[in-house]
DNA sequence: CGTTGTGAAGAGCTTCACAGCG
DNA sequence: CGCTGTGAAGCTCTTCACAACG
């Protein structure tokens, strides 16, 4: 457990996006009490391919039953553990806007076991106050905190100028990993992971799809 | 102008979500006085490659000026009319939690030309008051008052068991276009667009980034 | 001369088809 | 027998390399 183990050297980004959709379907096959699953009933619910499916699991091992098919509480195992997301991950969030309370109180994080351990913004009016039991901190002591919080991850919910000064703070943390909620892409060195969450693409994307509906 | 158009007949979906880090990084130029820009130097500030970029922008037109680059106003115009994103688009929003208010309060979607011309919820204690000038009407109201709104994007943030529920609202609507906030696959006619905004994934992704570094 | 636009080559991802195995 | 795991084929996307051209 909690041990990152591949069969292959390189594992396709769209695999490991993907296996976020199958751990949902697994869950929710769970919650209906089913037990066993086959690829293609898995294809069904994800719009993808049986294939796909397999071959995007094989990266990581062997976890299917031939002539059988996964066993679904197995296969949720095998894959939060593949992903290294069977444990607890904690992070810390900058910027209490309303993005930032939302994340506070959003009950889809605690429930995948990842959990915010620190609050940090660097308005003065909110610097002590409390929101949902968290503490709001002051963007400075960023870096003395993160190492006693204990906390892997940083998470960005501030506007868009403030984002790469907030990220310069996190890599003085030594944090390796940011999730970036602001429209604004980061400048970080080669071993710091940035995830963006860029509604404004779909929304793009949506109207451009919309968009080239209406001309066919 | 607000007509999308293209030279070739498929566009990569990777291509469209290129072109929104293309034009932030255009704004960006534009806002430093900068009016002319090789593929290079934007390359250099999108960490991807010249030929990538001026491969993307030619599935849409020849746009640029041989020997010089591009001009960034006009490439900035060029790009969004490619997208059909030069014109207001109207959005209704289901769902006022913590998440429906940060958007109804967040800045960049009408700085970007969308207009959310409507919230709703189901909770009969938000049905009626207001937040920042938006009356929150009965989810129940959606599909007539669609029509009446003018809109053509539904943005649903509720909680996941809500979204599929709130999804047949918004066919029944007649909508074309939906922005997912809630961690749930929506089953949805061919015609409709469905994108997923999903934090969750990209936090699964980070997560395994960092494992992976430091097994090596 | 310098940079675009683009065919061709290369890399990466998806699908097929079937051997392997419970 | 049925379904997985996987080489090979097929397809899509990315990168290269250079002709075209302002």
């Amino acid at each position: 457990m909690s041990q990152v183990s591949q069969k292959s050297q390189h594992i396709p980004r769209a695999t490991i996006e993907r296996l976020s959709v199958y751990l949902e379907i697994l869950a929710n096959l769970k919650a209906e009490g089913i037990e066993v699953v086959s690829s293609e009933q898995m294809a069904a619910a994800s719009k993808s391919n049986a294939s796909q499916i397999r071959k995007d699991l094989a990266y990581f091992g062997e976890f299917g039953v031939r002539g059988m098919g996964y066993y679904v509480k197995d296969l949720m195992q095998s894959i939060t553990s593949s992903l290294g997301i069977d444990r607890e991950w904690r992070a810390v969030l900058v910027g209490i806007g309303n993005m930032g309370r939302a994340l506070l109180t959003h009950k889809a994080i605690p429930a995948r076991g990842y959990r915010i351990v620190g609050a940090f913004d660097s308005d003065p009016n909110k610097i002590g106050t409390r929101i949902n039991n968290f503490e709001i901190y002051d963007i400075a002591r960023l870096p003395d905190m993160v190492h006693e919080l204990n906390a892997e991850i940083g998470v960005i919910a501030t506007p868009p100028d403030k984002a790469q000064a907030v990220a310069e703070y996190m890599l003085q943390a030594g944090l390796h990993g940011i999730l970036n909620f602001a429209s604004m892409r980061l400048t970080v060195p080669a071993d710091v992971y940035v995830e963006y969450v860029d509604f404004l693409h779909h929304l793009y994307a949506l109207s451009f799809k919309i968009s080239l509906a209406k001309i066919r």
